[in-house]
DNA sequence: CTTGACCTTAGACTAAACTCCAAGGTTTAT
DNA sequence: ATAAACCTTGGAGTTTAGTCTAAGGTCAAG
C-alpha cells in the first residue's frame, strides 16, 4: 500500500493529479486509513500506469475513463461490448500511427535532402516536404543546388 | 484569394480559429482589402494544411510555431539549423509511434484473445493486456475459459 | 511535546486552444 | 435601399488537465 505522495513519486506526478483523477472517476484509492489518508494498492498502481500510458499515446482522460470503466465493470459487460470498444480504440490508434508515419516520411525526406551545412536554408521547404500537391513533381534535393558555395569557411 | 470564412470552411474550422492562429503568430493572411478584410492566398492555405496536420499528429501550437518560423525565415537559417530542428521533431515522432505501437499491440492482444460473444467479460482484462509485469506468465486467452456457455441464445 | 514532513478539504488559479458575444462596418442579392 | 450574410475588433467564456493556496489534521523522530 502506498500513500498518495509515495504513489505520485513513483510515477513522477503530483499528489494533486491523483486527487484530480479520483474526482473524475479514473482512479480511486482502494482504502483509506482511520484518519482519512488515501491508501493505494499495487492494483491501483497498475491502473495508474495504464492511465499514464494511455495519456501518452494521445487519449483524453474521458476516453481513458471509458476504457477504465469497462475494466472496472467487466462482469457487467459482454465480451462483444468490450471487444467493440477496444476495436474502436484500435482503429483510432491505427489512424494516428498512419498520420504520424506520413508526417515522419515528409520530415525525413526534408532532412535527407538537406545538406545540413552552413549555407542558407532558402531552398529547404518544410511545407513542400509535407504538401501532397508537390508530391508529383518530386524531389530536386534543393539544397544540392547551393552545395557548391557550401564548404565555405567555418 | 480566400476570405476568412471561405478558408475556414475549406478546412472545417472556425474563422475564430484562424484569427487565433494569426494572433499567435502561426498564420497571417498575406493581404487585407481596403476595408480591412483578411485575404488568404493559396500559399496560406498550404501552410494552414501543414498546421492542421501537425496538430493532428500531436504537436502543440508552440511546436508548430517553431517549425513555421523556420519555414518563414528560411533564408536566415543555415541548413544545419533547419536539419537540427527537424531531426529533433523526427525523434519525437519516432518515440510517439513506438509508444502507440506498444499500446496497439496490447489492445490487439486483448481483442484477439476476446471471444467477442455475449458472455460476461469478467476475464477480459484491459489492464492485463497492457501491463508489462504480466507479460511473462502470458496469454491464457481468458475468454476461452467461458467459451463453452457462449453460443447461447441471441 | 514539539518540529517537520506528510496528509485532508475546498476552492482559486493557470495554460492551451479555442469559442462566443457585442457593437459595428461591408458586400451582395433582390 | 435594405436585408442577409459576410467581415472587423475587443473582450469574455469554455474545456481540459492540472497546479497552487489556505487552514487545518496526523505521525514519526528527537
Amino acid at each position: 500500500m502506498y500513500r498518495i505522495g509515495e504513489l505520485a513519486d513513483l510515477f513522477n506526478i503530483k499528489s494533486d493529479t491523483l486527487r484530480y483523477y479520483e474526482k473524475h472517476g479514473l482512479l480511486s484509492p482502494s482504502a483509506r486509513t482511520e484518519s482519512g489518508y488515501r491508501m493505494y494498492s499495487d492494483q491501483d498502481a497498475v491502473l495508474l500506469k495504464f492511465i499514464i500510458r494511455a495519456k501518452k499515446v494521445g487519449f483524453t482522460l474521458n476516453e481513458i475513463q471509458e476504457l477504465v470503466s469497462i475494466e472496472m465493470n467487466k462482469s457487467q459487460w459482454a465480451c462483444a461490448d468490450v471487444k467493440g470498444r477496444v476495436d474502436i480504440k484500435l482503429d483510432k490508434i491505427s489512424a494516428q500511427i498512419a498520420e504520424l508515419q506520413r508526417f515522419q516520411k515528409g520530415l525525413q525526406e526534408l532532412s535527407d535532402s538537406c545538406c545540413g551545412g552552413d549555407s542558407s536554408a532558402e531552398y529547404c521547404s518544410i511545407l513542400e516536404a509535407l504538401d501532397d500537391s508537390y508530391s508529383e513533381h518530386r524531389h530536386v534535393h534543393h539544397c544540392d543546388k547551393v552545395l557548391h558555395d557550401n564548404k565555405s569557411e567555418k
